[in-house]
Order: C-alpha cells, then sequence, then structure tokens
DNA sequence: CAGATCTCAGCTATACTGAAATGC
DNA sequence: CGCATTTCAGTATAGCTGAGATCT
C-alpha cells in the first residue's frame, strides 16, 4: 500500500494489555524455539522447578503451583514419566493421589533448560537496564499478586 | 497436600516471562470477558481500530498494522462483514487487493469496543500509580520496538 | 453426604504453515 | 520472470470445561 503500512493503530499501541500480550507473544516464540532445540516445552518447566524446588507432590498440587490445569498436567507427566524425568506413583497416605517424584535424569535436564531460560530472558529485555527490569519485575509481580489473591 | 500449596516456584516468580505471560493471560481472560459479552474478539477490534485511524485499506495492509496473520484477517473480514461493520470491494487500481471499509454500524461497534478496553486497562493495572502505569507502558514500547525493528 | 483427585474427551482463541489461484 | 495478494485447509499450543470413577 504506501511504502511502510507496518505501524499499528495508536488505540492499541497506547494500551498496557496490547502491549503486555504482543510482548509475552515475542516471550513465548523465544521460549518455545529455545525448549523445542532439547525436546521439551514450557510446561515441563513449570513441573521440573516446583518438583525440584518443593519436592514429591500430587498433581493437583502442581498443577495450582505452575497455574497449570488438571487435565493439562496429566499430559505433561505422562510425558516426562515416558522420558523418565519424573516417577508416578500411588500415594499410600491417600489412595485419591498420584505422588509424583523427580528423578536424577529429571534435575539433569532441568538445569539444562535453566541455562536456555536465563538467555531467554536477557534476549527479551535487552534493551532495558539492569535497574529497569527489576523496576519492570515488581511491578508485574505486583498486579499478578493483585489478581491471584484479590 | 499442604494448606496453601499454590505458591509458584522461585525460578519461575523471578523471571520477567513468567510474569509476563501470566499477566498477560489475565489481561487476555478480562478482554476476551468484555468482548464476549457484546459478540465481539479481539481480533475485530484490532482490525476495527486500523480502519478507523489509517481509512480503507487491503487485507495485506491490515495484517501488517495489527500484527495478524493474513489467514486469520480472511476470516475476520468475513465475520465483520457479515455484521455489516466493513465492506469489502475489489480494488480498482490493482486487482489483486480487495479494499476494506469500515462502515458507520462499524465505527458505532468501535466506540462501544473502546469503553470497554479503557475499563479492561484499569482493571489490570489497579495495584500501580498513574505514574508506574506510565513507566510500565514506556519500558514494554521499548521492548516491543527492539523486537520488531530489529 | 460433600468434596478432593485423577483421567479422558473435547472445546476456543491465538498464532502459524503450505499451497493454489490470481494479478502486478 | 519474481513477487504480492487473497483464500482455503490444516497444525500447534495454552487454557479451559464437563463428566465419570475413585477415594477421604
Amino acid at each position: 500500500m504506501t511504502p511502510a503500512d507496518s505501524a499499528a493503530p495508536a488505540r492499541l499501541t497506547d494500551k498496557p494489555t496490547w502491549l503486555i500480550s504482543q510482548v509475552s507473544t515475542h516471550a513465548h516464540r523465544l521460549l518455545t524455539e529455545r525448549l523445542a532445540a532439547v525436546g521439551a516445552r514450557g510446561y515441563h518447566y513449570r513441573l521440573l522447578a516446583a518438583l525440584e524446588e518443593f519436592g514429591p507432590a500430587s498433581q493437583a498440587s502442581l498443577g495450582r503451583r505452575t497455574s497449570m490445569d488438571r487435565s493439562d498436567v496429566v499430559a505433561a507427566i505422562n510425558h516426562l514419566a515416558s522420558l523418565g524425568q519424573v516417577e508416578r506413583a500411588p500415594d499410600p497416605a491417600d489412595h485419591r493421589r498420584n505422588v509424583i517424584t523427580l528423578t536424577p535424569a529429571g534435575t539433569a535436564h532441568l538445569k539444562r533448560l535453566d541455562g536456555l531460560l536465563t538467555d531467554v530472558q536477557d534476549e527479551l529485555l535487552a534493551p532495558l537496564s539492569s535497574g529497569e527490569r527489576d523496576q519492570l519485575t515488581r511491578m508485574l509481580s505486583r498486579v499478578l499478586g493483585h489478581h491471584s489473591t484479590a
């Protein structure tokens, strides 16, 4: 059309919801790219991180800690178990539950993913100074806290 | 499990990509809720906004301005046209193209959506002061600019 | 009984790909 | 010719719902 017709409407560029969703899309693209290179997905990192930090847990608990739906936890744990990164066993203390446990292979894989994820942060926030990144993180944390506890 | 097992792993809460994607999810939920109440979707607002601010345009141009895929533009314009909010006509100057034009009904609907969208911003960023919202907006704009022009 | 847990089947919105037809 | 545009068919993922079976 015109030489450059790629500028977005001010109605969108003014709105935090637009900016957040666009930045989130870029972040998601970077993330899935890097994770796919080692055969992992976002759900895997969330679950491995929760298991490493809080120890063995039920699937329902993992879902709450990682903001994942119960049914998505089932599928992702199936996958991680088939890779030998977690083990699923019935909970003797409560027969409704499974106890999910991190294996040494799971811990090793998590460490690999940690490195990739740190790189992604730097790449995404390249134009911001260290102080600005802290500011951004604090503001987003407050927004998130407001909507999860309110 | 424990009384409160809903706290997320520090590995996640520390990372800007996690915070951004979680906040984006909340924003998306607020947005689609409000838009669904008047029978609209996010794609509709993007297209109507671009048409109002830049005038009649081809579908390819609309896709560039709204960060939408060519094939998603087709479906969304089909829908908006069936609602009488836009009109699709062949471009006499370039027979590959369609010219999409905003109708009075489309303009009226956009104004309605503007109100809803403004409310969503306030609701999402409730815990932030006006100055903080500006800071957040500027930082996100810089991040977005870095990834679209680089 | 109410309520929690696990599993499966299926849905929506966003983002994206490949290919064909058409015209510049 | 290469390239842009429109259209259709299909894929992938995140997030989510409903229902059933099991257990506390």
